[in-house]
DNA sequence: CGCGATCTTGATAGGGTTCAAGGTCCGTGG
DNA sequence: CCACGGACCTTGAACCCTATCAAGATCGCG
């Protein structure tokens, strides 16, 4: 069941056996989560780690007027919530937006391995910098893209994520978020968001049916969306 | 010269004085750079890391059509490209927003200390972790806070990062951005940033003359920005 | 004193929110 | 098996926020 982590990981750098061995010596407790319900909820002080080896989550705010910003999406193979391992007090949820499964990794575990095997720290600390590096792609995004050229990003980095775990099919993936909840990622309002959706569409772009979305045409949508997978830095190297 | 990253680590938690040494040890070579000159320039791979011990620097991307988007604002004592240690290939640019002095950390030398010390490397690994925590207050006041709420939690947050170097005087800190580069940092046209810096002053909220921002009332500068320093990590414990 | 960089203001147009209402789909219970 | 309700999607219209274009003002520096 932690096959998921271990395909992102060797996306990155060579595994040693002994080092599969001690992840999953550390992933014991599994638990499966409903939608809609929160995996890590917002001002906890977590012990241990979640890794999401099946369905989607999200990481999000609530503003006092009510509104949610999603700042993430979490696909299987991400290890959602190592940050609180050293940053202690969670400043912000993440829930479940589809049925998710998760694996448990305890605090004291974690820092074992930091202890005594470096290399896969160094590995674990990179796979939290890939995800500040998908911040920032968000961030440039929001400031300095179209509407349609950022729903073009998240597309095409959705797509790429997916792809190292085996959850593509062809050009088209499981999507299992409302268009509200999109609305959430974006910063935008619903009614606009489905405007934007539906613009994309009639470009033959993407289709988005029954929680499926289909990329139409790659070339046209990736220079929409100007994306350049190197932030997710899927490549191996010694690191 | 290294005080800055040490008070840095030293609002988390304890070094021990071997930790001090090593970090002494390990930033040898100093450089310093010009205004708008690079500090790491976007698609290279650094081999060493730049600690930031004067000035102001900032994350960057530029668009296909001309357009720029700051991603994060650095100060003394940000370890700015920490991450490129494990990342290996920038996707992005750093540049000098002032004449900033900077200390170097060859990549060698800190995987030694992810060998040998594993306490400094979490605190290390935590540095990178709050930049990230950084980047999603960023998202959330992009995604669904007003423009003058958003200008005001930047402002807060500066305030409480510049503190903790000591880089503050009472009220005020020094800020040596233009209102054309605080607009790359929000997302707006230039036109709009500075009508939205009026609004703040009118309000009595913030004065901002000849680079020094003032902040003239804490209470509702605050609660206009919701700001919570949570996310900082401004606090000692055990990591 | 003159020039470039920065800040400020006005006018216009377009993008995005909000309010309101109707439509579609699907699961549940009578 | 069909009626009903709820969640989600779609559309229209009015208004406001923000970008863009254009020009003038201010500041600091050589």
């Amino acid at each position: 069941m932690i096959e998921p982590l271990l395909l992102n990981l060797e996306h990155r750098d060579v595994l040693a056996p002994s080092e599969h061995a001690l992840l999953r010596k550390t992933m014991t407790m599994s638990r499966r989560i409903a939608k809609g319900d929160d995996l890590v909820s917002d001002g906890s002080r977590p012990t241990c780690s979640t890794l999401l080896v099946q369905g989607f989550a999200a990481r999000y705010k609530i503003t006092r007027d009510g509104g949610r910003q999603i700042t993430a999406l979490h696909v299987p193979g991400d290890f959602v919530d190592l940050h609180a391992f050293l940053l202690k007090t969670m400043d912000h949820g993440i829930v479940a937006l589809s049925p998710c499964h998760v694996l448990l990794a305890d605090h004291a575990d974690l820092r074992q391995i930091t202890e005594s095997s470096p290399h896969l720290a160094r590995l674990l600390w990179l796979d939290t910098l890939v995800h500040g590096s998908i911040h920032r792609a968000w961030i440039v995004a929001m400031g300095r893209r179209s509407k349609a050229s950022h729903l073009a990003h998240i597309v095409c980095e959705l797509y790429a994520r997916l792809q190292i775990t085996g959850n593509v099919d062809g050009q088209s993936f499981h999507f299992p978020l409302s268009q509200a909840e999109m609305a959430d990622v974006m910063g935008l309002s619903l009614v606009h968001m489905n405007r934007v959706i539906q613009d994309m569409r009639r470009n033959g772009l993407i289709s988005w049916v029954n929680q499926t979305v289909s990329i139409l045409d790659w070339e046209r949508l990736r220079t929409l969306a100007e994306f350049d997978p190197t932030y997710l830095n899927l490549w191996i190297e010694p690191r």
